[in-house]
DNA sequence: TTTAGTAGTAAACAAATGAGCACTATTATG
DNA sequence: CATAATAGTGCTCATTTGTTTACTACTAAA
């Protein structure tokens, strides 16, 4: 059962937090006072004494460094979280629902969750995400409706690579051809034609991809 | 650059790992000394020297409970390793490589790495593993030559489901067909014949496919 | 106005903790 | 055999760190 906090005990509930991560121990009352320029020990103490009793610390009496937090209280920050997905080998990437027209496909409105990818099969560089897969276009292709498609947009795209694009503001998955300056998107499905893009304005290439993961059931 | 540690040592870093995961800040010298029965605290400090110049430990000089891990060294253990997939959505499940004759498909000697799958798609109950497809039999299904297939040793395994057996001590993924007790395993391409499975001795069924992953490059 | 809670001061004291010295003993290697 | 490395002893000293006392000041609520 956790109590609400005071702005000056929530600021140094962080900074107890953020030290501990930085430097592998948790920091002295003297260190605390330090920080937020309070040069009596016992006024640090006060507000340690406070964070026990509201359910945030545990203190160790007369144990140097003996501050720990109590259960649920170490929350996971943003550096934490990349170094824990590279000591364990994911990257956590937005899965993409329905393209909004005229904003960019990564913005907020457009992602309807995340999917962990094991990170052996991108780089940490690549601003890799998702895409659920409508339609049967691609099936010869090994690509099936439901499938989820993992794009990145920071490979090289040639001849034949399977893309997704954006036609007239709908995603869509197709192999990639250019000849004679003159873009086609070939489906992997004999029930459908290539799509001839002659209107550069309604098309932009989003990325190329790079993996398919399907779940059964 | 780690270098190699004597018996004594490697038990001092494990102890202060445990320590510290107990008790969210590290050991001093003297409980360093009592778990041990060193009563000098000479004689534990140079244990901590030696870990800090073999490129484990960091040990800040004049601060009590002064001691931090140096970069890769905080091994995962079991526990938070289960706590860490948990809030952060994901298992790691091993890769089978060769299937040895005789042994249990997930022994030591069958297992050639992990990959990262998203929690989503699986229960923590289920003992998944991933198996490499070889061949194309299962073309027509979507399933490709190097894809990954992840496999579920716990589903109820039905007519018409993808699975992994075992022919003659070789694995196979097929589409499973029971009929009138009799089990053929279908391939999804016309280039193969169906396996009408009649010695009973060398076939197992391992279990039912419930995700495919591929990485293209 | 009174009371309670929050936030601090300065200082002394007590306890915890690391640092260092001079030594012994054992084992492995050249 | 000699040397180096590892592993410890007992002890003292220096430094760090927590605890306690007696106080002030401010704010909010009853």
């Amino acid at each position: 059962m956790k109590n609400k906090l005071t702005d000056r005990q929530e600021e140094i509930l962080t900074f107890i937090k953020q030290f501990r991560e930085e430097n592998g121990y948790p920091p002295t009352l003297r260190e605390i006072g330090k920080k937020f320029g309070i040069s009596s020990t016992f006024g640090v103490k006060r507000h340690l004494d406070a964070l026990v009793k509201k359910g945030y610390l545990n203190i160790e009496s007369n144990a140097s460094r003996g501050i720990s937090f109590q259960k649920g209280v170490e929350e996971i920050q943003d550096e934490k979280f990349f170094r824990i997905q590279e000591d364990y080998g994911f990257y956590k990437i937005p899965v993409v629902g329905r393209v909004a027209a005229g904003i960019p496909i990564l913005a907020e409105e457009n992602i309807e969750g995340s999917v962990v990818i094991d990170s052996s099969f991108m780089k940490k560089s690549e601003d890799c995400f998702a895409l659920k897969v409508k339609g049967d276009s691609m099936i010869n292709a090994g690509i099936f409706e439901n499938d989820l498609v993992i794009i990145s947009n920071k490979r090289e795209i040639v001849n034949g690579d399977i893309v997704v694009a954006l036609l007239e503001d709908e995603a869509t998955v197709k192999t990639y051809e250019i000849k004679n300056k003159s873009i086609r998107l070939l489906p992997q499905n004999n029930n459908y034609q290539p799509i001839d893009i002659k209107d550069v304005e309604n098309f932009k290439l989003i990325g190329k991809v790079i993996g398919i993961v399907r779940w059964l059931n």
